[in-house]
DNA sequence: TTGTAGGCGTTATCAG
DNA sequence: CTGATAACGCCTACAA
C-alpha cells in the first residue's frame, strides 16, 4: 500500500496524497475529505524508511549505553526513550560494553543508520578515542552525554555533582562524630574518580585521617564483602564507610554485619546512586543521591532543544543530595 | 558521500562500487582493490535508509517492554539487542507502558519502521488486543514473545514454567514442614496468574490450608510491607510465604523481622525471578529462578532463526528452579 | 567484467 | 488547488 495506490483509488494524484498526509494547507477541503477516507479505508501508514531518504532525515536518536550493570543507566535509557518518543522520534539503543574499541564501533553504527542525535550514557564515554570518533563519525548531530562530557561543539553534557556530593558525606560523618571514613571503588571510571577526589578533599580539608584511606575492589557483590572485611582488619578504628554504588554498600554492609559490627553506631555505611537497592538492604542504606534519573530527562529535554535548534546550554551540572536511612 | 562520488573518484560507475561494498563476485580484482581504497580513503558508509528503501529491509527489529520496573525485561531486551547486533540488526527498544491501547500504538509505529522481527518481553502482551494489532499490523514479521503466547501463525513463544515452578515451591515448604503458605500478588499479568494457579494447585493436591491464602497488594515495596503484616494478623499460623516477585518479597522480610518473626523458622520467604535484589537482601533471599535471562537468550535464537527461514519452534517452555539462600 | 536504466516510496518544485 | 517530474542513495536486471 503507497500513496500511488491511495492515489489511484481517490482520483487524485500521489502528491495530493502526500499534502493531505503531511497536513499541507493548499488542499481543497472537499479533495482533503476525500482523500483522508481511503487513507483511513487503507489504513494506510506512510513508510518512514522512503520519508527518510527524501527527507535527508531519519528521525532515529541513537542511545549508547556502557554498562548494563548499572541499573540507573538502562533506566536512564528507557526515560530518554520515552521522551523522545513523543516528539515522533524512535530510539536505536544498543549497549557498547566497557571497551573504547567497541564504543567506537557503535559510533559507526549510529553514523550508518543516520542518526539525528545520540544520548551517551555513563561517564566512561568521556575520553579522547570517543572523542574522536565523534568528531570522526557524528560531527553534525547533537550528541548529550549523561554524566560526562567532552569538549566538542556539538557535544552537552549533563553531570551529576558527585564530587562534592561524597565530599558532604564525609562532613556529615564528620559532624556525626565520625573521624575515620574509608571509601571504596570499584571501576575506575571518570565518574568514580570524582567521587574519590571529592573523599580525599573532604579528609584533608577537614583534617581526618593522615592518609584518606581508599580501597580498590572489583565490581562484585563478594568483592566488596572481602574488601570490607580487609578495611576492618587494617583499620580498626574505621567509623564509616563510603562505597562508590550503592550495590557495594549493601554487601558491604552485610559483611559489616556478620563481622557483628554495630551499624551505625560503630560504622556508618554510605552508597551513591540512591538506587532501589538503597531502599530494599537491610538496614535500609543512606545513600548519596545524584539525581541520575533527572539527569536523565534533563540530557533528554537538552536533545531536545539542540534537535530543534533552540538556545541550548552546553554543560550542565546537577546537585546531589544525601537521603539518610538507616546506616548513617 | 555517496557510491557516485566514490564511482568518480575511482573512475567506473556507481553499479560497480556498489558491487565492491556487497561483495559481488563478478568484479575484476583490480577494479575491485582500486574502489576498496577509495572507499577506505573517503571512509565511507552505504546509507542504510537508502538500502532499506530498495531491498525492503530495514534491517531493524523491534523490541518492546511493557514495564521497566521489572529488571529482568530490561535485562533481558539487552540481551535480545546484542545478539542481532552481531548479525547487523539494529534493535529500536519502546517501553510501552502497561495499557493495551498505548502497547496496540507501538505495534503501529513498528509497523511503520518497516521492522523485520520483534519480541516482546513480558506476559502482559499476551491478550486479545494485542493479538489483533499483531495480526492487522505486523502479519508477515516474525513476533516471538517472552514470556507469553499468542495463537497466530507468525508468532512465537518462549515461556518460564512459573506455574510448576511455584508449586514446586510449596512442595518444598512442605516437605521441610511448613504446611501454612500464603502468596502475595501484585499485578494480574498473566504470568503472576500463573504463579497464583500453581500456588493454589499445590496447596490443594497436598491438602494445606482449607482455602489457599492469596493476598493482593499494590506493586510497591511498602505494599508488600502492609500485606505481610496484614497476612500474620489475619493467619498468625502461617509459616511461609511466597512473593509473586523478589521485590515483594524483600520488604515482606523486612515486615517480618520487624514483627519479631524469625526467618526461616518462624515463617520462610520465597520471591521470584532470582534476580540481584534477592542477593542484596538481608537475609538472602530463596528464589524461584524462571530463568529470564535464559528465556531472553533463547528469545532471540528463536527470532534469528525465525528471520533465517529456519525451521523453528513455535512454543518453547523453559524450566525454573529453586535456588535457596537464607530464607528457607 | 562493466555500465546504463529503472525503480524502491516519499516529498519538493514547478507549471498549469 | 492540483499534477507532473525530479530528486534522495542504493541495488539489480539487462545490455554491452
Amino acid at each position: 500500500m503507497t500513496i500511488y495506490d491511495i492515489a489511484k483509488e481517490a482520483g487524485v494524484s500521489a502528491s495530493t496524497v502526500s499534502r493531505v498526509i503531511n497536513n499541507k494547507p493548499e488542499v481543497n477541503e472537499e479533495t482533503r475529505k476525500r482523500v483522508q477516507y481511503y487513507l483511513k479505508k487503507y489504513d494506510y501508514f506512510p513508510n518512514e524508511t522512503a520519508r527518510g531518504l527524501v527527507n535527508q532525515a531519519s528521525k532515529i536518536i541513537g542511545i549508547l549505553v556502557d554498562d548494563i550493570r548499572t541499573i540507573h543507566h538502562t533506566e536512564g535509557a528507557y526515560i530518554i526513550e520515552r521522551e523522545l518518543a513523543k516528539l515522533g522520534y524512535c530510539s536505536i539503543i544498543f549497549n557498547t560494553g566497557v571497551d573504547n574499541a567497541s564504543k567506537a564501533e557503535y559510533i559507526k553504527i549510529l553514523r550508518r543508520r543516520r542518526i539525528e542525535g545520540a544520548v551517551l550514557i555513563g561517564s566512561s564515554f568521556q575520553n579522547k578515542e570517543i572523542g574522536c570518533a565523534i568528531k570522526k563519525h557524528l560531527n553534525d548531530q547533537p550528541i548529550v552525554m549523561a554524566n560526562g562530557y567532552l569538549d566538542l561543539p556539538n557535544v552537552y553534557g549533563v553531570l551529576a555533582d558527585e564530587q562534592n556530593g561524597v565530599a558532604n558525606c564525609v562532613k556529615m560523618l564528620y559532624e556525626k562524630g565520625h573521624t575515620r571514613p574509608a571509601f571504596v571503588i570499584d571501576f575506575h571510571t571518570p565518574s568514580n574518580k570524582l567521587k574519590q577526589l571529592g573523599f580525599e578533599q573532604a579528609v584533608r580539608s577537614l583534617g581526618l585521617t593522615e592518609k584518606p584511606w581508599v580501597y580498590k575492589t572489583e565490581g562484585t557483590l563478594q568483592g566488596a564483602y572481602d574488601v570490607t572485611t580487609q578495611i576492618i582488619r587494617e583499620h580498626p578504628d574505621v567509623d564509616g564507610i563510603i562505597y562508590a554504588v550503592d550495590l557495594l554498600a549493601t554487601s558491604g554492609a552485610r559483611a559489616l554485619i556478620d563481622m557483628g559490627i554495630a551499624i551505625p553506631e560503630q560504622v556508618s555505611v554510605i552508597g551513591v546512586d540512591n538506587s532501589i537497592y538503597a531502599e530494599i538492604s537491610n538496614p535500609k542504606l543512606t545513600s548519596l543521591d545524584n539525581k541520575l534519573l533527572d539527569l536523565s530527562m534533563v540530557a533528554a529535554r537538552t536533545l531536545i532543544d539542540a534537535l530543534k535548534n533552540r538556545q541550548t546550554i552546553k554543560k550542565i551540572l546537577i546537585f546531589s543530595t544525601i537521603v539518610e536511612r538507616e546506616t548513617t
